[in-house]
This record gives C-alpha cells, sequence and structure tokens, in this order.
DNA sequence: CTCGATGCAAAATTTTTGCAGTCCC
DNA sequence: GGGACTGCAAAAATTTTGCATCGAG
C-alpha cells in the first residue's frame, strides 16, 4: 500500500497531532513533551521507557526518568504511541504508525524486529467474534512470533536503514 | 478447596503430562510443585505470580513466592501454562487448554476475563504471512480488546462458573 | 501571576538471587 | 548420600510518587 515512509513532513505530523491533542486535554506544551515525542519517531522499532529516556536526553538533556514515565501514558492517549509486549520483559512501546488499516504485528524473535503487515480482513473478523459475545471491539492485535530461515540481520535504534513494511 | 472439583480426568491429565516433563529434564518431583500445577489448573481465568502464589498456598503452605518464580517457567516450558498480556501490569499466565487448534482471545476490558474463540484460519493467514517475509512462525495470538455492552459480570478465581468456550 | 510540569530522590512493585537447610531419587 | 529444591531475606529492576522549583500560557 501507500507507504509514505521516511519524508521530512513525517515529521511535522506528529507533532501537530500531538499538539492538538495536549491543548484539547488543557496540556502544556514543553521542551520535555516535545524531545520525548520526537525520540519516539526516531526510533526505528519498539523502545522501552528506558530506551525512550536514553534518546530524549540526546535531544534535551533535561529531560527525567519520571517525565517519561508521565508523557508515556499521554502518547499511548492520543494515539500516537502504543503499547506492544514483544518479549517478555518490560513494558514496550513503539509509534503507530497508522491509524487506517488494521496491521499484523510479525515479530522476529533472532533480533526483535517487527513487521507491520496490512490484515484489513482482521479488523472484521475480531468485531465479527466480540459481536457474537455481545462486546464491542476496543482495539485488537495479530501478533506473530516467528524467526528467519536465512540470517537477516534486524535495523535497531542504533542501527538506522531498517524499515520493514511487506 | 477440593482438587478435582471440575472433572476426575482433567486433574489427572495435566499432572502425568508434568511429571514426564520433569523426568526429562532431570528434575524432581516436589509437593511444591504439584501444589502449584495444581493451583494453575484451578484457576478460571489468567492468573498472576501472585494469586498463584496465594493459592498454591492454600494447597501446600510451604510454598514459598521465590518456588513459584522458579517454577513458573517451567511450566511454560513444559507447554502447560503460556504468558498473556492483559492488562498493562505484571505477567500474566493461563493453563494452555488446547494445542490443537489456533485461539482467538477476547479480553474484556470490564472484568479482565478472557474468552477464547476458534480461529483455525487465522493460523494458516499467520503462516502465510511469515512465508512471505522469509520466516516460519513460532507462535502467534490474535488479541481482541472488547467490553461488554451489558454489564454480563465475569467470573475470576473466587467466582466460580464462569466458562468461556465459543 | 497561576497552576501545571519537571527533576530528584525515596518509595512501591514485581522478579531474581545467595545461602543454608531439606528432601527427592 | 548426593545434589537438586526450597524458604527466607536481601538485592535487582522497573515504575510511581512527594515535594520544592520552574516555566508555559
Amino acid at each position: 500500500m501507500s507507504e509514505t515512509s521516511l519524508q521530512p513532513s513525517d515529521a511535522e505530523e506528529p507533532w501537530t497531532t500531538f499538539r492538538d491533542f495536549l491543548a484539547s486535554r488543557g496540556l502544556r506544551v514543553t521542551n520535555q513533551r516535545r524531545a520525548i515525542l520526537s525520540a519516539a519517531f526516531e526510533a526505528a522499532q519498539h523502545f522501552t521507557a528506558e530506551d525512550l529516556l536514553e534518546h530524549a536526553r540526546a535531544i534535551d538533556p533535561t529531560v527525567s526518568r519520571a517525565t517519561i514515565y508521565r508523557t508515556l501514558p499521554i502518547l499511548t492517549d492520543s494515539g500516537l504511541i502504543r503499547e506492544v509486549d514483544v518479549g517478555r520483559d518490560y513494558k514496550y512501546y513503539m509509534v503507530h504508525r497508522s491509524t487506517e488499516n488494521f496491521k499484523a504485528q510479525v515479530i522476529c524473535e533472532d533480533d526483535d524486529s517487527i513487521h507491520e503487515i496490512d490484515a484489513p480482513f482482521m479488523e472484521w473478523y475480531g468485531k465479527a467474534v466480540a459481536a457474537k459475545l455481545g462486546m464491542e471491539v476496543v482495539s485488537q492485535r495479530l501478533q506473530v512470533q516467528a524467526r528467519y530461515r536465512r540470517d537477516k540481520p534486524g535495523e535497531d535504534w542504533d542501527h538506522p536503514g531498517g524499515q520493514s513494511s511487506a
């Protein structure tokens, strides 16, 4: 599908969205929040609170761990960031690239990279299942844990270039 | 509580499996491990390590928190227990009822109950997607977070009666 | 100015680990 | 009897919170 993966304008959109969201909640725009947002969107893959702290500090050294933890819920509420559970450890987050299409996540166990695949009918399926139980869908995800058959190295924060959208 | 509360044979099978698994690994059979296994299978829903400790102690008061944490990995390795991520807190585990069919999990946000629904074609889909990426599936899950439209109370450990398998 | 936001550090939670005693095989 | 297993308690690791100060609007 049309994937405007990395374009200068991409850095604008999240910020606009975030700024509007803050305004709508009567929250304030601060340098720390801006730095945290930027750091999150610089991440090629999922990240932990600690990862985010490190990268946000690279942008604004005054960012503290407490602020990271206080900002993360705001970001998830805004829909810009999403929680995911990759490994079995801490909490992981990742940028919510598209709100439009439902994506299946293929999580590579070799390098923990995440590939997002369009799976539109999946969304329909979830709704049907929930409806059968008399419920309504809040969110859903299809996660496939898999591993490469050949050694294709994955890209993380520190290894730019990694992009995955089949 | 009583051991064979649900079905007489149900209490046997997991234990046989577990015993064999322990033997295959050269691990020993202890009262604590037996109590922990029983407690896990008494759970109607998912549970945390702390929940498991409480219920295991009801069976064998000598069970310690450390042993719970040391046994949990063994249980997951054996395939009898499975990790799930329901809310956003601690680790949750639940009994791995069926290895046969792929199940979609409908997680109710109102009461955190989990309904497992057969979704066989989902498995096929995951395999296809992974194959397209040159990977092979290790495991997969479809989780649907939903909420009731009417207040249908959920069943937890202490509230027997809750069963869900559509 | 006003009140939200932040940093720091202490606290709260969940999970892990060292050690000495216990008990399965 | 040997070595795995356990309980206890201290330690780690992650996330939360109180308080004084700072800064956005």
